[in-house]
DNA sequence: TTGAAACATGAACCACGTTTCAACTTTTAG
DNA sequence: CTAAAAGTTGAAACGTGGTTCATGTTTCAA
């Protein structure tokens, strides 16, 4: 799990001052990340995660205060590498509904690759809602503004709003669970072609 | 939480003999239900689900052998009811398109009224897996079918498959999310209207 | 009416994982 | 080079809550 360097801003807790503290953190960070997603938020152990690092269970209150504090830091941390390989995948010269295939074809990747991630953040609507609600909602926004572009590039249909781009995600999410996380995710260019016909032209006939 | 009786199949333990079994049973199986719905899997305890229910703690060891048991009890139950609902919205005189806004609709009403519900099916993802792939797996196969029909009818596009249904599933379980049970829930009429009409024509212009 | 089976009770047991802490090592700045 | 600051260590304290069990009560068929 490469996670990017924790920036300070994020940490509640104590932030390190050394190089070998930083290690340490980051050490911690990428263990717990494997181990909330193989075994769960509560089937994981504090000292399951040091074990991991290669840590004393000691030296984990020289980072967090708590099991839901370094929680709650891996669930910010990946909600932005979501966002980041989102971003990545739209590039400016495609077609509005092409953004969205590829988006879609991109986050179907993205889950066949990182399914751990995705069953922490699907867990933080237990453990951190506050976090899960802003994921989701951050994420709802960003598909909101590209259906407005294509709206005014006069693409889309006229008066889109926020469910519309709420309707989307769900599609994105549930395709994404079923072939990515449960299936082979072989098929992603496959269910990215019918989801974006679906968007295109719904499935009434002709 | 009006949960139905409770069958002698579902119960892998111990099944009442008496009537006073049988009401204990149930005042257990309630007061679990809201303890879950309120706080989750983790933060509920035998002795909180006990207390509500005003039977003693060892009680609880009478019909169930473990938390879990009666945790993946529930999810059977309550998956039960949304199938309940779901089909009782449905009357055979609507057209397939309008088949699929009246199940939107209910689902919508019944996510408002019973957020808790909610709650549990989707922390089954975490602690009874199973039955929570089984109730996704089985709510889509539904929605399959009622495509199906529509194809046959002529009114929807050929080629419908099962990625059809996980997309409109996705889309329903999404908005639900988001205005049923974190909103008011006051607009699902136009938001089950705005998913039809995504549903029929997609967002292309024109 | 009666006795066996079903059911109810809650104190106590116990396993488990979080958190603390005091002793120790490494790093850094002057 | 040296002392203070930062970081490390893991044994043990501690709290929590699931589960057990011996005892007492209720039900019900015969």
């Amino acid at each position: 799990m490469a996670t990017s360097q924790p920036s300070p801003s994020e940490n509640a807790t104590k932030v390190p001052r050394t190089a070998r503290g930083r290690q340490t953190l980051r050490k911690l960070l990428d263990a717990a990340a494997k181990e909330f997603g193989e075994k769960g938020f509560h089937e994981t152990s504090i000292s399951g995660i040091t074990r991991r690092a290669g840590t004393a269970l000691g030296s984990f209150y020289t980072y967090f205060d708590s099991k839901d504090e370094i929680f709650r830091a891996l669930v910010k941390d990946m909600s932005g590498q979501v966002a980041a390989h989102a971003g990545k995948a739209v590039s400016p010269d495609l077609s509005p509904f092409e953004v969205e295939r590829a988006a879609l074809l991109a986050f179907l990747k993205f889950a066949r690759d990182n399914k751990e991630i995705y069953r922490i953040i699907d867990e933080a609507e237990f453990v951190d809602p506050a976090s899960f609600r802003e994921h989701y909602q951050t994420t709802a926004n960003r598909i909101l503004e590209r259906l407005k572009k294509g709206e005014a590039a006069g693409e889309f249909r006229e008066g889109i709003e926020e469910a519309h781009a709420w309707a989307i995600m769900g599609m994105n999410v549930f395709l994404g669970l079923r072939f990515s996380v449960w299936g082979e995710g072989t098929e992603a260019p496959h269910i990215a072609d019918l989801a974006n016909v679906l968007l295109r032209q719904g499935i009434a006939r002709k």
